[in-house]
DNA sequence: TTTATTTAGGTACTTCAATTCCTAAATAAG
DNA sequence: CTTATTTAGGAATTGAAGTACCTAAATAAA
C-alpha cells in the first residue's frame, strides 16, 4: 500500500503537532502530551521539534510547565514551511523526480506530473495553521 | 531536496525500462543494455524485472539473444500498472497519508490533497507506453 | 552435444535515513 | 538550594532500500 504524495512520517508528525499547538493556543504543549496524543515515541517527536525549534517555527521553554508554543501568528505558518523544514526544500524542476540526466530527452511524464507537483506546492503554501 | 510526488528509484527504473522496451519494439532488450542505458546496476534492475515478469507485464526469454519484451500491446500498459507492481497498490482514502486513526476528526489537509491524489492516480492511469 | 548467454531467485552485504538511547543544560516549583 | 520536569543534542541502534554475489535453469548458437 503506497501513497502518491510524498509526506514522511516525520513531516506528518510535524504538521499534526503544529496543528495541535495552534489549536491549544495560547497555552503551550510539551512533547510528552503531544506524543501521547499522536501515539508516537517521545524521542522521535523530540527530534522533529529540535528542527522546528531551530528553524524558528516554535519557541521552546524548558523545565516544569515548559514545552513549545508558536513563535509567530498561526496564519503566518504555512504547511509548506513546516514541510520543507523536515523534508528539505522542495524540488520543482522539469522532471517530477528531479532527474537531471535521463535517457529520454523529454521527461517520460510529459508535463502532467509537473503541473500536479506545482499544484501540491501551491496548496501547501496556501494552507496554514489559522484554521485550527 | 525532496520531491512532492512519491516515486521510488525502483519504480522510476521500471517506468524508464518499460518505455525503452516499448520504443525498441519489436526487438526485445536485455538487462545488460538497459542497465547501461539507465546507468544503474544490472542486479538491481534484474530484481525490478523479476516483479514485472511475474506480474505479466513483460515476457522473458532466456539464453543468447534473450531478454524482455512487452507481453501485451503498449497502449494496454498504463504507468499506474507499472507503478503499483513496484510500489504496491495505491491507497486512495479520505486521507492523503492513508491514516485511519488521527487526533483530528477531519483530515488536517481538508480534501485538497485528496483531490490532487486522485488527480495523480487518474493521470498515471491514462498514461501508457503507446507514445514511445 | 557442448558452450556461451541470459533470466530466476535465494542470500548476504552495504548504505543511508529513521529511530532510540543516554547524558547535559535549563528552569520552575517546593 | 534542591529536586523534578522538560528541551538539546551527540552517539548508538535499527530498519529499509539498494546492491552484490552466487548458483540454477533455459535456450540459442556453434
Ligand atoms: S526525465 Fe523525468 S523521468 Fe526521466
Ligand atoms: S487524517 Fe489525514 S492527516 Fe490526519
Amino acid at each position: 500500500m503506497s501513497n502518491l504524495i510524498n509526506i514522511s512520517e516525520a513531516a506528518s508528525l510535524a504538521l499534526h503537532s503544529m496543528a495541535l499547538i495552534a489549536r491549544n493556543q495560547p497555552q503551550r504543549m510539551n512533547v510528552k502530551v503531544l506524543a501521547r496524543d499522536l501515539d508516537v515515541s517521545q524521542t522521535h517527536l523530540a527530534k522533529v521539534f529540535q528542527k522546528l525549534s531551530k528553524n524558528g517555527l516554535v519557541k521552546s521553554v524548558r523545565g516544569p510547565a515548559g514545552g513549545f508554543e508558536l513563535d509567530k501568528p498561526a496564519e503566518d505558518i504555512s504547511f509548506l514551511e513546516i514541510y520543507e523544514i523536515i523534508e528539505g526544500k522542495v524540488n520543482l524542476t522539469d522532471c517530477p523526480l528531479g532527474k537531471t540526466h535521463c535517457v529520454f530527452e523529454t521527461c517520460i511524464f510529459g508535463d502532467e506530473l509537473n503541473r500536479i507537483s506545482a499544484d501540491i506546492y501551491a496548496t501547501l503554501k496556501e494552507m496554514n495553521l489559522s484554521k485550527f
